[in-house]
DNA sequence: GTAATGTTTTACCAACCGGTCAAATTATCA
DNA sequence: TGATAATTTGACCGGTTGGTAAAACATTAC
C-alpha cells in the first residue's frame, strides 16, 4: 500500500518511528532558527539526511511537520509551571521555577525559539493553544500566587505580570542569546553566564517581592 | 537617466524621500511580522502600494531595503538607554529608563520585532552591530550601574544582566503581544496592561534593588 | 521463497521568488 | 513649449519552493 501517512490507521512500524523522530528533530532545528516561513522542506530535508519525497512521504506537508513538532514540545514546555506548587513555601517556589526556567532555556534553547518564533509572528498556528491550555493553567498558578500576596507571604503585586516577567527574563537567554553573547563579550559569554543569570534573577524577584514598607 | 539608486550623488528629489518612507514604511510592517527570510519583495510593494520593479528602483534589493531600514531604527532605538544619567539618582534613573522602554513597546512594537526577529534568527545582519556600538553602550552604563552599587546606593547585583532584565520585561509586551493578550483575556487586554505592567516592573526593579540586609 | 506491504528515489510540475530590461509615462526646468 | 531627466510599468528570466506520480527498492508475514 501507498496510503498517505495521515490515512494510516493500523500502527506504526519500527522505521516510521525512527524517521519520524529523525525528522521532527531536524525541524526543530530548521524552524527555530528560520521561523516558519523562512524555513523550506529542502532544508529540513538535508539536516535530517533525507530526500525531500521521502520526507514528505511521513509528513504531507510543510504544515504537518510543524504541526507534530508544535503538538509534541508544547506540552513539555509547560512542565516547569505546571509543577509550580501553592503548597510549598512562595519564596522557594519562586525561586524553583526560576531555576527550571532558566535550565530549559540553557538545555533547550531550540524549543523556545520555536515558541519565540512563532507568538513572534502572531502566533498564527497556536493561537488556540494560547487561549485555551496555556491560559488556563496561567489563571490557575496566577490564583495560587494572588493567595499568596492576601495572605501577606509575599508583596502585593499583579501575578500575571508576575508570570510574565519570569516567562521574559528566562527565555531571554535562549531566544536573545546571540545578543547576550555579543554583549558580554567572549570572556563572559561561556556556559558561566547562566550561573550568573540564576544568581541575578534570584535576587531580583525574591528581594523584589518581599514584603516591606509601603508594599503590602 | 536611469543610473541606479546608490550611484547617484545628486541631492534627493521630493519624491524620492516620499517613496523611500513610504517604502520602509511598509517594510517594516512586513520584516517585523514574517523576518528577513520570510518576507517577500511583492508583499512590501502590496504593502507600500507600488509596483516591484517600481520598489526596486528605490531599493535594489531585498537587503538593501532591511539594511537601510536596520540602520534609521537602531539608533533611534538606543535612546533610551543613552538617556540613562550617571548622574541622576539611581532609582529613578532605573524607574525612568523602565518606563521609556515601556513606552517604546507600546508605542513601536514593530521596531521592537524587527530586532526580536533578527536576534533570534541569529543576528545574521546586525552582528557587527551587536558587538560594537550595542557593546559599547552597554558596557559604558553597566559601568555606572556598577558605580552605584559600589557606593552602596542599590544592591549589590551584575549590572548587564540587570539591563538584560530590564530589556527582557520590557519588549516582552511589544514582542510576546499576542501571548500577552491570550494569557489575559479579551477583558485585560486593552492599553490599561501597559499601566499594570509599568507598576509592576517598577515595583519590582525598585525593592528589588533596594539595599537591605544581606544585599549590601 | 514469494507475495503483500512499506519505504525510497527519480523525474517532474506549477507557483513563487528575487531581480532585470526596455519601453512608456510623468515631472522638471530652460 | 519642448527637451531632458526621473519615475513607473509589464513582460520576462533563471532559480527555488511546496508538493506529486510512479516506479524501484526493501521489509515483513506467511
Amino acid at each position: 500500500m501507498v496510503l498517505p501517512r495521515a490515512a494510516r490507521t493500523q500502527r506504526r512500524t519500527r522505521i516510521q518511528e525512527e524517521k519520524e523522530e529523525l525528522i521532527l528533530e531536524a525541524a526543530l532545528e530548521v524552524f527555530a532558527t528560520h521561523g516558519f516561513r523562512g524555513s523550506t522542506i529542502d532544508q529540513i530535508a538535508e539536516v535530517a539526511g533525507m530526500s525531500k519525497p521521502n520526507l514528505l512521504y511521513y509528513f504531507r506537508t510543510k504544515e504537518a511537520m510543524h504541526r507534530a513538532l508544535i503538538d509534541r514540545v508544547l506540552d513539555s514546555w509547560l512542565d516547569p509551571l505546571r509543577e509550580f506548587d501553592a503548597e510549598g513555601s512562595p519564596v522557594s517556589e519562586i525561586r524553583s521555577y526560576i531555576r527550571r526556567k532558566l535550565e530549559m532555556a540553557r538545555d533547550f534553547p531550540r524549543e523556545s525559539r520555536l515558541f519565540a518564533n512563532e507568538i513572534l509572528q502572531g502566533a498564527p498556528h497556536i493561537e488556540d493553544e494560547l487561549k485555551g491550555p496555556l491560559k488556563t493553567l496561567v489563571d490557575e498558578k496566577a490564583e495560587v500566587i494572588r493567595a499568596w500576596a492576601k495572605a501577606g507571604k509575599i508583596a502585593k503585586c499583579d501575578p500575571y505580570h508576575l508570570i510574565f516577567a519570569i516567562w521574559s527574563t528566562t527565555q531571554h537567554y535562549a531566544d536573545f542569546d546571540v545578543q547576550v553573547r555579543g554583549v558580554l563579550g567572549d570572556e563572559r559569554a561561556g556556559e558561566g553566564r547562566f550561573e550568573d543569570a540564576a544568581r541575578f534573577l534570584e535576587q531580583l524577584f525574591v528581594s523584589g517581592l518581599e514584603i516591606r514598607d509601603g508594599t503590602a
